[in-house]
RNA sequence: UGGGGUGUAGCCAAGUCGGUAAGGCACCAGACUUUGACUCUGGCAUUUCGUAGGUUCGAGUCCUGCCAUCCCAGCCA
């Protein structure tokens, strides 16, 4: 699938940089991805690492990652670990090298020392109250800071005394000098170091004071000779602050700001505070939960980097504010493993058949297609006894109109092998089905019907004494409000859970090979949907995702 | 009620200098089928591009007003 590593559909964002390009601004494209090493990445996390690293391929330029670890309050090196991890897993190489915008600390304060010494920046004692208060409203301007006109030398003295561990947390910050009653609340004298006596996961206790995003990342971008700094939306706002700092500092190249929408997705929520809140409540397994839309989750429930870049490259890039369907993620998934997996047969809810015209100590083998349309791929062979399982939900004792499956006094296929009659049905005491009394056509064996009579069905089954019992696990989605991230101020998406998001099937029973299967290994379960053994759990298989059905009853 | 975005089919999304609405998913109909899968064929915006006006021979594209919706008042990113 190279198409979405390579060539990229163009979008707004290649239009900027077709122009700046032709127009001599830039020679080479460098992007980046900047994520802050404080959850796991998700699905919406791929998009934007999509966008910068195709962007910089597209144009033979380079893609760094960049982990923002500038708030030592909320990072941990926990997270480091997995995101280059699930970087690698999609396959997106950062071909500019791997950066740590902590890394840039002595950079930022050297940035902020000239900033002050221009009379750009100065040392703040407002308390965080004050500050806000000063801040005005939205509607309203702001008003200065008494502290604004202090001199350049007391500036200096104060900033350097910050860093010195002088003063406590919160008691001071450095701001930059722009304007209380601008319109954009973001260039009203805002804070670009804060005091913080807390230890960074990088760099122990060397430092006492840090920068803030808006003065951070225009400098590392601007260092590392970023040229499109590629983010989503919500940051639009910040793009002024973004410029003022790069003309301000200097750089060789300015590195300009584009924002696009982020990804959502129906039925689930991408943030990582709610995220982590499922994590923590125990609402799911982990990080890793098949259900989750991080990158660990969905490579444990058995996706692919591929179909997942593919439905982000299909989605496209904007700036409209969507909500993408994850009936699409799974048509891309499905769409994939239909080409690359191996079939295998798996019963879900085992129903028993005898075959009353089969001899008991008889073993027959049928062949059956790895691929039915990669005959290269080859065959398998599949054990048929007297006592085999078919799946409940391929009989019906009282069919409903159009059901072509197994139903009293009717025939249908038995993939691969025989045609398969049902005579009787053996119920237990409470009425339940418990066992079908068959016949099978000796006669035709696995092949058309001698008297050319037509059977429609085709199900697919097991040998009684040739399968592997196993756990199998359906997964659907986590919420059952369609847009859930609309309704995530009230703080209370639980109520919103579906409780149907796990079914677990604890008598299943598969091919004996698929025993020793791995957890790297996709299979189609014919008929079923597309599986992968689970990574923590033995003898338990993950649904990926069902395979369509056009059955409608009624 | 300040500023910044966005509004094209159920969903996503193309629409260059204004010239007469790409594509994908979904859906519908049919063919094929020992997976009711896959594949294939056809259909699927023409009082139509949030809306109301205007300019023009001609407007999704230009102008004006209005409406809807998202983001911003962290010493978070």
């Amino acid at each position: 699938m190279e198409i979405v590593m390579g060539e990229t559909n163009s979008n707004f964002i290649h239009d900027v940089i077709d122009k700046d390009l032709a127009e001599g601004k830039v020679k080479e494209i460098h992007t980046r991805f900047p994520p802050e090493p404080n959850g796991y990445l998700h699905i919406g996390s791929a998009k934007a690492i999509w966008i910068n690293a195709s962007t910089a391929k597209k144009y033979g330029g380079k893609f760094n990652l960049r982990y923002d670890d500038t708030n030592p309050v909320k990072e941990d090196d926990e997270y480091v670990k997995s995101i280059e991890e699930d970087l690698r897993w999609l396959g997106m190489e950062p071909t500019g090298g791997i950066f740590y915008g902590s890394d840039y600390f002595d950079k930022c304060y050297e940035f902020a020392q000239k900033l002050i010494r221009e009379g750009k920046a100065y040392v703040c004692d407002l308390s965080q109250e004050q500050m806000s208060e000063y801040r005005g409203t939205l509607t309203q301007p702001g008003k200065n800071s008494p502290y604004r006109d202090r001199s350049v030398e007391e500036n200096l003295d104060l900033f350097k005394r910050m860093k010195d561990g002088e003063f406590a947390d919160g008691s001071r910050t450095l701001r930059a000098k722009i304007d209380m009653s601008s319109p954009n609340i973001n260039m009203r004298d805002p804070v670009i170091y804060r005091i913080l006596h807390v230890n960074h996961h990088r760099h122990g206790n060397k430092w006492c004071i840090y920068p803030m995003y808006d003065f951070a990342h225009p400098i590392q971008d601007g260092l590392e000779g970023i040229t499109h700094s590629l983010c989503s939306i919500e940051f639009e706002n910040h793009r002024p602050l973004y410029d003022w700092v790069v003309e301000n500092v200097g750089f060789e190249v300015s590195p300009h700001q584009y924002e696009f929408a982020r990804l959502n997705m129906t039925y689930t929520v991408m943030s990582k505070r709610y995220l982590r809140k499922l994590v923590e409540n125990k609402i799911v397994d982990g990080w890793d939960d098949p259900r989750m839309p991080t990158l660990c989750g969905l490579r444990r429930r058995g996706y692919t980097p591929t179909a997942i870049l593919d439905f982000i490259s299909r989605n496209g890039v904007s700036k409209n504010y969507s909500v993408a369907d994850v009936r699409y993620l799974e048509y891309c998934v499905c769409e994939e493993l239909n080409e690359t997996t191996q079939r295998r047969v798996a019963i879900l809810e085992p129903l028993k058949v005898v075959i009353t015209n089969y001899p008991e100590d008889k073993t027959e083998m049928f062949e059956t297609s790895n691929h039915p349309k990669k005959p290269e791929w080859g065959k398998r062979e599949l054990a048929f006894t007297r006592e085999i399982y078919i799946d409940r939900s391929d009989f019906m004792e009282e069919p409903v109109p159009g059901f072509i499956r197994l139903a009293p006094g009717k025939e249908v296929r038995l993939m691969s092998a025989y045609i398969l009659k049902c005579n009787e049905v053996v119920h237990d005491e409470n009425g339940n089905v418990t066992q079908l009394m068959c016949t099978v056509d000796l006669e035709t064996g696995n092949n058309k019907p001698v008297d050319g009579r037509k059977v429609k069905g085709t199900i697919h089954w097991l040998s009684a004494s040739n399968c592997e019992k196993c756990k199998i696990r359906i997964y659907n989605n986590l919420f059952n409000k369609e847009n859930v991230a609309t309704l995530l101020e009230e703080d209370t998406f639980e109520e919103f859970l579906s409780d149907d998001s796990l079914v677990e099937y604890t008598d299943c029973f598969v091919e004996p090979s698929l025993k020793d299967a791995t957890p790297d290994e996709r299979f189609q379960f014919v008929r079923t949907g597309y599986f992968v053994k689970d990574s923590k759990n033995d003898g338990v298989f993950n649904r990926t995702a069902p395979l369509k059905s056009s059955f409608k009853p009624e």
